[in-house]
DNA sequence: TGTATATATGCTTATCTGCGCATATATGCA
DNA sequence: TGCATATATGCGCAGATAAGCATATATACA
């Protein structure tokens, strides 16, 4: 059960639960772009992704000096039915549309 | 988003998760049915239903002596989503299993 | 090596959370 | 009215949590 309850925790805070849509519906992103986007301080956005890759729910990509974020493949059904969630429930929502409209890739001033 | 966040924060307590899912499962039940087949104190199921009561998660119905609690009608699609989940991923858990098994209507006693 | 950028993490504080116990409320019935 | 059963709640405690700030690490590049 405490896989199951994590889970839910994890998504019981709304800085988490905004990253995880724009994860679902942006795929694989980088923190300065996830904290432009959401209009959170870095640091706080970073906290936030450590606690969900410790959960396993997103793993990470380093590339340079970016860390690259990304939603893991569902391993069951549950993380399934929630991933589906982020992105035909959640998408909708006032504030994840204003984050997404604030969604620019490379927004921080990389190359790629 | 508030309203989300509270969601998953009632289904982060393995006590709640696992209540959602017998009513899910088992439909209106009263609460020392729930408390017989969970084989937790009566006041703190009472508490925790109180709680997912106090969120709009459930509803009640009193009969006498007995609260009978049940599940609201989902009032948008996360609710329903999330609905679909206790009862499709959830139902298999071996601790849900073992809740289920354990269920019985008016094992506290009650006539009907 | 030194600097700049991106990301992560220690630390403190204020707030929240669940537990267990005792007690209170509500209903039914003698 | 008094007692029994079912349910709810006040209280204190211990542990968890998120925020904000400062600082540390990692990589790139001059």
């Amino acid at each position: 059960m405490r896989t199951e309850t994590t889970l839910f925790k994890i998504l019981s805070d709304s800085t988490r639960l905004r990253l995880a849509v724009m994860l679902a519906v942006q795929g694989e992103t980088c923190v300065c772009d996830l904290a432009a986007a959401l209009g959170e301080a870095d640091f706080k956005v970073s906290r936030h992704l450590g606690i969900m890759r410790a959960a396993g729910m997103v793993e990470t990509r380093r590339e340079g000096t970016w860390m690259y974020y990304k939603l893991v493949e569902p391993r069951n059904v549950l993380e399934g039915c929630l991933q589906d969630c982020f992105r035909d429930c959640l998408k909708s929502h006032p504030l994840v549309k204003k984050d997404l409209q604030h969604f620019k890739k490379g927004s921080c001033g990389k190359s790629s």
